[in-house]
DNA sequence: ACAAGGATCCTCT
DNA sequence: GAGGATCCTTGTT
């Protein structure tokens, strides 16, 4: 357990099959799903949905340098830098040419407590996407890469139960987008 | 070439 | 609860 190794070596990836279906049963099945990276193994425990015709997406609209990935295929990531602070990673879903994603935007940790603590200057929550990437030290260069390896997404434990609410920071939307309960939290 | 604003976080008060 | 940090992306001239 020690061994870092072990958990890469014995943790499978989840197959682009995951990600090439409807993104807001992605974002609820994500919950619960680890991220590998190096020695750092995250649990997502909240997750936000970006789907085709809505407001609130990069891509609406239409195809940037910045939001290409998301047309791309699925199981993919999009990495992004907000507030030109913070870097946020998303899974890229549905199929090539429909331009979907899931922002992960709260974790645990599951192994490298202490290096994720160090990256985070002391701090343990990573309950906000800017904490996520800062935990894994991600930077705008990982946009586009699989999750499949070095970056790697694999099942974990999922939570008992799951909590849909509207999404956050997202002003800028319709109404409609902006009150649609398309955040997922784990709960227990 | 320019201006505006952002899927946030932290430090105050 | 308010405000600043900080710089890239985007649409427009």
């Amino acid at each position: 357990m020690e061994d870092v190794r072990f958990w890469v070596m014995t943790s499978s990836a989840l197959p682009i099959s995951f990600y090439d279906r409807s993104t807001l049963v992605v974002a609820r099945e994500l919950l619960g799903c680890h991220i590998h990276l190096d020695e750092v193994v995250l649990r997502i425990v909240e997750t936000e949905a970006y789907l085709p015709n809505d407001t609130a997406c990069h891509a609406f609209r239409g195809r940037t340098p910045r939001n290409e990935p998301m047309w791309g295929p699925p199981g993919y990531a999009y990495v992004y830098l907000c507030y030109g602070i913070h870097t946020l990673l998303n899974f890229v879903t549905e199929r090539e040419g429909v331009a979907a994603a899931v922002l992960i935007r709260g974790c645990e940790v599951v192994e490298g407590h202490e290096v994720v603590t160090s990256r985070r200057g002391g701090r343990r929550d990573l309950i906000g996407p800017g904490k996520v990437g800062q935990a894994l030290a991600l930077d705008t260069s990982w946009t586009g890469r699989p999750l499949q390896g070095p970056l790697l997404v694999s099942r974990g434990s999922p939570p008992t139960q799951v909590e849909a609410k509207p999404r956050v920071g997202i002003d800028y939307a319709e109404p409609a987008d902006r009150d649609a309960p398309w955040r997922f939290l784990a709960r227990g």
